[in-house]
DNA sequence: AAGTTCTTATTAC
DNA sequence: CTAACGGTAATAAGAACTT
């Protein structure tokens, strides 16, 4: 979905449509912690991106609207968008299943993969070029019917695996010289052929690619390697000296092969809550009323999943930023919440005694099985 | 020496 | 001139600790 959250909010209330629309803590609020969730295009222009400090992001425009996230509704509205998305699969089984089965995989609150391999098999009859048409106006059909019924656009990437799909999907939208929409908004839709991967992906910076983040650029970009087609250069040895197991993936990747397949149920392994303070901190009062507050959200997550916990980690961040981790694996998993609090305690008590610093953030995270 | 546990780093949304 | 910086979750890697 195109910046969703604001995009929800723009609907709701038509006299924000053409205003820049920041959706995420409240900057006039406390010590105006907390950064910006999503924003709309009208927002970006001034500079505005997700994950800026909320204070940066009114420094850039004062006058944007300030909305806080209203997660009930941006739910709701998910929960109806992938049930429209999920009657797109085929009705019944199709007949030949070379490689993926289709399926419907849910990423986030506004992203889905949609396997529709299907449409391609045992059809050796039909011109390739017709079949890429059908799915055209497959997207195209389910693109004006989440706008139909939701009021929201959308932009829809495909290609003949998820990275491809996914970075299909990215460049579709502004910002990219792909995009074929013009003005500000995205509501896009590319289409990746099996033969226009190497000529899409080798221009694009290495950023593009999925998996490679900040940390992992700066260090190839000193080794002069800036775009896809640079990165094809160094062998999976050499990736895998410099970034381990996820370096013979960026081999992988950098030439557009990816089998991970479109699954539907993801296995929840960790349940947590973190908080960050309006201020930070060593008031045992707070300190604690607040653990204890988390040490209930974490068991009421765990339990009402009906699981049991047998490691425990307690987060502490420290004035500066200075993020740390305890953790204590029992002998026996369990799911006694007085367990949960003793242990919990003891390890967060740890990082009192032995840190003088005042306390910006604390959470829990426990492992269940 | 092998298996576990602990801690940090990185990424994504 | 630099800092500013939320919450949830996964995964990898290496160190530290046990058996």
């Amino acid at each position: 979905m195109d910046y969703f959250f604001a995009q929800i909010e723009e609907r709701e209330n038509p006299r924000f449509k053409g205003k820049p629309v920041v959706v995420g803590a409240d900057p006039r609020q406390g010590s105006g912690r907390g950064v910006v969730s999503t924003c709309n295009y009208e927002a970006r222009k001034y500079g505005i991106h997700s994950a800026m400090p909320i204070s940066i992001a009114y420094k850039l425009c004062p006058n944007a609207i300030f909305l806080p996230v209203n997660m009930e509704l941006y739910q709701k509205v998910s929960e109806n968008i992938m049930e429209i998305i999920k009657k797109y699969l085929p009705r019944s089984q199709p007949k030949v299943v070379l490689r993926g089965s289709p399926t419907f995989e849910q990423v986030s609150l506004d992203e889905a993969y949609l396997d529709l391999s299907h449409i391609f098999y045992d059809r050796r009859k039909v011109r390739t070029k017709k079949i890429f048409k059908e799915v055209r106006v497959l997207a195209e059909k389910l693109k004006k019917e989440i706008f139909k019924k939701e009021k929201l656009t959308s932009t829809v990437g495909i290609g003949p695996n998820k990275l491809i799909a996914k970075m299909a999907c990215e460049k579709a939208k502004p910002g990219s010289e792909l995009c074929s929409t013009t003005g500000a908004k995205p509501n896009g839709l590319l289409i990746i052929k099996p033969n226009q991967v190497k000529l899409f992906l080798e221009p694009l910076d290495i950023e593009d690619l999925p998996g490679i983040g900040p940390k992992t650029a700066a260090k190839l970009r000193a080794i002069g390697i800036n775009k896809i087609k640079e990165l094809k250069k160094p062998s999976k040895s050499k990736l895998k000296e410099m970034f381990g197991r996820v370096g013979e993936e960026f081999y992988e990747k950098a030439r557009g092969i990816d089998e991970t397949p479109v699954t539907s149920e993801e296995i929840i392994k960790s349940i947590g809550r973190q908080i960050t303070f309006e201020k930070d901190t060593r008031d045992p009062e707070i300190i604690f009323a607040t653990f204890d507050h988390i040490i209930n959200e974490v068991y009421r997550g765990m339990s009402s999943g009906g699981f049991s916990f047998k490691t425990i980690t307690v987060i502490c961040r420290f004035q500066g930023f200075e993020t740390h981790t305890k953790s204590k694996t029992l002998k026996e998993s369990t799911n006694d919440l007085e367990v949960l609090k003793s242990e919990a305690k003891k390890l967060l008590l740890k990082f009192i005694i032995e840190n003088p610093k005042l306390i910006r953030l604390i959470g829990l995270r426990v492992k269940i099985c």
